[in-house]
RNA sequence: GGCCCGAUAGCUCAGUCGGUAGAGCAGUGGAUUGAAAAUUCACGUGUCGGCGGUUCAAAUCCGUCUCGGGCCA
């Protein structure tokens, strides 16, 4: 008997190194699941290893998606990720299994949990022209073009300004009121949502991301960063890349390396944990 | 053994002419609907190495001790 009749997801969240992937594995054996991937670096071949994607022998215990499965050249984006997980999840759910979606990306999770605003997608050349400008005039622009969104942005975040700039620029419209609206039925889309976030105290934390860094620097992620420091892409924001390479190119010693990583891991393990804290759906994990 | 330099926040250090101290990093909290492993905001009490002394007032000047580092023996 399935003990999920309606095959509905379970999410598994948690910030990085908390051990999301082992939790994902056994609640998928559970539930007669499949494992779907909910991490934005993830998602690119090649880059296993800095990213900490499942090993191979952790995609043999149960059904693995969406690893692997972008070039390390293409750009990704929330929206990008809810079309890849969408058909992926659906056709899951018509097999009878359960999809088990497991990763620490927020905004990607939110997107395919809650929807999209409609709004343009990015566009690169806009980016582009927006970047060499100055932020006081990008919010002098903004402030012109939509006073009311400006009025609630936070200005001294470029990306922020660029972002609702750029909505009003591609849509011709009012970036806050093509945003109104989209949060009236959150609630109750959270109502009907399942899913766990992993909590561990820092100090545990702390212990397994420095665990971790260290594996990843003696499991091959010279030789990974190596082979794909050639290709200028969205991966060389991962965590552990730029470092990596400073450390194949001579710049750095290993031990700063790690320390380096370790610390960036730390920062960006605190940031996941601010944002699922506010995701009041997720059932916590004490592990 | 003698001389010199150093000791200030978890770390690296700044601190003017004596007026009881502040940067970066780390850390903590927040924001965050198409770049998100991104981007961004806020948060600084610490025996100023110890003990004496001078002074209205000492991180600052003097003495001494301790611990580093160096030079000379």
């Amino acid at each position: 008997m399935n003990p999920n009749p309606t095959n509905e997801p379970i999410y598994i969240c948690g910030p990085t190194a908390s051990g999301k992937s082992s939790l994902a594995i056994k609640m998928a054996r559970e539930h007669d699941g499949e494992i779907v991937n909910a991490d934005a670096f993830q998602l690119y071949r090649g880059l296993e290893i800095v990213s900490a994607a499942p090993s191979a022998a952790e995609r043999a215990l149960v059904p693995h998606h969406l690893y692997g499965v972008l070039d390390p050249t293409a750009s990704a984006d929330a929206q990008l990720y809810v079309k890849l997980a969408s058909p992926v999840i659906s056709e899951i759910q018509s097999r009878g299994k359960t999809p088990v979606i497991t990763g620490g990306s927020g905004l990607y999770l939110k997107f395919l949990t809650h929807g999209a605003a409609p709004l343009p997608t990015g566009d690169a050349a806009l980016r582009a022209e927006m970047d060499s400008q100055s932020l006081e005039d990008l919010v002098a622009r903004l402030q012109q073009l939509d006073p009311l969104e400006a009025s609630r942005t936070a200005l001294q975040n470029r990306r922020f300004v660029s972002r609702a700039l750029e909505i009003c620029i591609l849509s011709g419209q009012k970036a806050s009121d093509l945003r109104d609206g989209w949060e009236k039925q959150t609630a109750e889309i959270s109502s009907k949502l399942r899913g766990f976030v992993i909590q561990r105290t820092r100090e545990d934390l702390h212990a397994r991301i420095a665990l971790r860094t260290k594996a990843m620097l003696e499991g091959g992620a010279l030789q990974e960063v190596a082979a794909m420091s050639a290709i200028s892409s969205n991966c060389e924001k991962a965590i552990g890349f730029r470092e990596v390479r400073s450390l194949v190119n001579g710049e750095i010693d290993r031990a700063t390396c790690e320390e380096l990583i370790n610390a960036a891991t730390r920062q960006y393990a605190k940031r996941q944990e601010t944002w699922f804290r506010r995701e009041k759906w997720l059932v916590p994990k004490v592990v």
